[in-house]
DNA sequence: TTATCTGCAAACATTTTGCAGCGAG
DNA sequence: CTCGCTGCAAAATGTTTGCAGATAA
């Protein structure tokens, strides 16, 4: 594990929201541990690589990251709000998923599934 | 509706694959009917604002377009051969999203669900 | 030393915007 | 004349790459 990587997932532990590289580059820019945004962005790849942490594109394009507590396949439910985030592991999806696909006579790949919304504490102001 | 929009919508009636704007602006640039970059992005704009078309971004991050069949909220198939695709209406889906944000004091604003792999004539080869 | 990591600057790709000209009503 | 449509060129954005120097095994 690089410098870069250890950074980059101090930074991820702070708080367990989906967040931009360049927000993370931030982050660390005015620490005691600043890496280039060049390295962020390549540590963030390996760790996606090692399932270590989620990575998620938002509506606008952006990549976002986010430490992640399983390596199961799962999916996200993300406060539009505060960005809090649920993971949540979906059988039922997948066999959906699956049967409708046999059925139009595909073989899955892949498949994305991402849920945004209003947490309850966001909800309430 | 704009000549741009005209000339949209015409090449996306060629096929009905999800195409980028770019690859759409290619096509029409040897065309009778050029149109220019920019008015191919204003036109989907609209287009899409009009439920006209749909869009799906790429896990590349390109966002591609496509005539839409419905204008109910719908899933897609997309085959990575051909570009074939399917749309799925998914009222188990819709269910169960709702069901898993209450359950964690959700409130949905939206989700996203696609789907891709090989379609059957695609496996063939 | 040899391989790997780092980070600046530059390249890239896609999409958006500023603005002047054009054309329809 | 006026207003919206057009499209070039330039900006903006987010990400990746080339490369030379730093670092570590």
């Amino acid at each position: 594990m690089t410098r870069a990587q250890r950074a980059v997932l101090a930074a991820l532990a702070h708080d367990d929201t989906f967040r931009s590289a360049q927000d993370i580059h931030a982050q660390l820019r005015d620490s005691d541990s600043a890496v280039g945004l060049t390295s962020v962005y390549r540590a963030l790849q390996s760790l996606v690589e090692a399932r270590v942490v989620d990575v998620v594109r938002t509506s606008s394009g952006e990549l976002t990251y986010r430490r992640c507590g399983s390596d199961e396949h799962h999916h996200h439910l993300v406060c539009t709000g505060c960005g809090a985030t649920v993971e949540v592991e979906a059988p039922a999806i997948e066999r959906w998923v699956a049967e409708v696909a046999t059925e139009h006579g595909y073989v899955v790949a892949s498949h994305t599934l991402e849920v945004t919304g209003t947490c309850r504490s966001c909800a309430e102001m």
